[in-house]
DNA sequence: CTTTGGATCGTCT
DNA sequence: GACGATCCAAAGG
């Protein structure tokens, strides 16, 4: 990973709505102090209008970075243990969003391994959404982060390789209501996808999808709550 | 290989 | 009082 090459997204790109932002997302790198990562796999959550986002039961204390600019980072806690990561699109008050759920190591990687000594192989540093918050450090302090500011801990950045030219798409995991929605997204046959999404109930969901994009990117809440 | 249960606490009902 | 956009180790086939 060469530094003299890595460029910062227009915030226009991000001001996109998540079901764009997400496959767009893919083979960026995450870069944190003394650690970098690129990005495999990704979930979109679509704010108020998705019975599976944070935002669905509209603005509150927990979910009010979600509500901000494109770019910026949202950082929630969970299971009473866990942080997780989301890259903050679509215009202010939208509440859109891009769960980051895999990452593979480009840099630090002693770095992330002394932060995480269960990972016994280099796949499991950041393959995972919790993972790849312990990896690079990410937690609550972290929540509002500007990922596009040239002096901020956590940035998104370019280093020219595209995104894959056809994303593989299937059903987003661990979610209760919109099981049927398939808005996770990763890089065909990445090894460095999660865990939870090579087990064999999400690789058959994924199978009744073929793998395609959702159809519509721009659709209403019309369907989504079927 | 797959399945199960424990950890642990903020948020919402 | 229940339940997470999870992870891990242990137990079972």
């Amino acid at each position: 990973v060469k530094r003299g090459t890595w460029r910062t997204p227009g915030r226009e790109l991000l001001e996109r709505d998540s079901l764009e932002v997400a496959p767009w997302l893919l083979n960026k790198l995450l870069v944190g102090p003394g650690v970098a990562g690129r990005i495999v796999e990704v979930e979109a959550y679509r704010g108020e209008d998705d019975p599976a986002s944070h935002a669905f039961r509209g603005r509150r204390p927990r979910n009010e970075t979600m509500f901000g600019r494109g770019g910026l980072l949202y950082v929630y806690f969970t299971y009473g243990m866990h942080f997780c990561a989301n890259v903050v699109c679509g215009q202010e008050g939208s509440a859109r969003a891009v769960l980051l759920r895999a990452l593979v190591p480009e840099e630090g990687a002693e770095l992330m391994a002394q932060r995480r000594p269960r990972a016994h192989r280099a796949v499991d540093l950041c393959n995972g959404p919790a993972k790849l918050c312990q990896a690079f450090g990410i937690a609550r302090g972290a929540d509002g982060t500007d990922l596009l500011g040239n002096a901020s801990p956590y940035r998104l950045v370019d280093d020219g390789r595209s995104p894959p030219p056809r994303a593989a798409w299937g059903p987003r995991i661990g979610v209760s209501s919109g099981r049927e929605l398939p808005w996770r997204c990763w890089v065909p046959g990445d090894p460095g996808v999660s865990g939870a999404a090579r087990n064999r109930r999400a690789g058959e969901r994924a199978e009744e999808f073929g793998g395609d994009p959702p159809s519509r990117v721009d659709g209403g809440p019309q369907g989504l709550l079927s």
